[in-house]
DNA sequence: CTCTATACATACGCTACCGTATGGAACCAT
DNA sequence: ATGGTTCCATACGGTAGCGTATGTATAGAG
């Protein structure tokens, strides 16, 4: 899990921020709390970014990276339709990939932070811009599809946003958004 | 707006500690800054409460109270059935709504919260589960519903507290989740 | 009008974090 | 090995907020 070098690197310093941020929020993102992380000191930290800021930065170009394209990139080697949408909604909703890059169990904490810092707003915003679009683009390859879907992906990736806050069951949220995605194509009864 | 008494109430801190929430989240949960927005002093804090962690479990007593009784009583007032349910839709997309009550604004500030403090955390939930419980009886009630319609209840949900993420034109949330019911309900093209 | 409880301001010491300055260790080349 | 570069620890002053202790103004009862 932790690297075993003696220096740090700036992605080290990167993806701490992340689970500083997954683990306590916008509030945790201090310098000297998360060196002490590291076991190290606020000096390391000055050495590879100029300050705060200029960490934070780094941290959302890291997220905005993995966070829609690493996604895209591995939906992209599945058969088009509803195949790759039933394991969009697997991929969604399974926790331990969140834990596989460092951005996206700290998902919920960035996106409050997004409400009170309008840069990562942008970042954010961007992100779910994108992936409406790529679900718009999955839910239209569907036979059953209209030719217009992007209300329909809207709500789809709504329904996922909400069902990542309840914090509920892996497979219940799932078959939730299975269920969701054959209504949205039409079918009465799923 | 505010009070124009020279006095503060309990009450008025719990309000102003709503509005740093929804402006700064959880880290402006703040003794000196909130008594700063009431040009007051923590010399008042401290008379009308113990600590930080007495002013926080008066916020959540509170919010826990008009977050969800507050829309239900509002809602019993009218017809049962699927009136009822695009008022549910109008309401919760309607920005100016949760200005009247201090509380809902900050709800996702107050989400965000919960995600780092268990006592917070069980607030949440028991709104929530009451709201789906409530969101339940109401799609139940429709003609063309199917008997437990709890999954769609919680479809439904979600896709509220996902768009209130997105934070899209009230309009276009009303209009996705008045459409989202009808989906639910087992319309084919709404 | 005075008295007493209420409601608040002020002042103080304490802690946590920030940012910089500086010395020194670890690494890599030759 | 040795010099230079890279990387980091330590030390320092400065700021912001916490919690308490104490003084003070104000409202309401008599």
């Amino acid at each position: 899990m932790v690297k075993m070098t003696q220096r740090l690197t700036r992605k080290d310093w990167i993806l701490a921020g992340f689970r500083a941020l997954a683990a306590g929020g916008v509030g945790a993102l201090r310098v000297e709390p998360v060196a002490r992380s590291l076991a190290a000191t606020k000096g390391s930290f000055y050495w590879h970014f100029k300050d705060p800021a200029d960490w934070q930065t780094a941290m959302l170009d890291f997220w905005e990276d993995v966070a829609f394209r690493q996604i895209v990139t591995e939906l992209n080697q599945l058969p088009r339709g509803m195949m790759r949408l039933q394991a969009l909604a697997q991929i969604a909703t399974a926790k331990d990939h969140e834990a596989a890059h460092g951005g996206a169990a700290a998902e919920p904490a960035l996106r409050d932070w997004a409400r009170y810092a309008p840069e990562v707003a942008r970042v954010v915003q961007r992100v779910d811009a994108a992936r409406i679009e790529f679900v718009t683009a999955c839910l239209e390859d569907c036979p059953t599809a209209a030719a217009d879907m992007s209300l329909q992906a809207r709500q789809f990736y709504a329904a996922y946003l909400g069902l990542q806050v309840l914090q509920g069951q892996p497979q219940d949220d799932a078959m939730a958004l299975q269920d969701l995605i054959r209504r949205l194509l039409g079918v009465r009864n799923p």
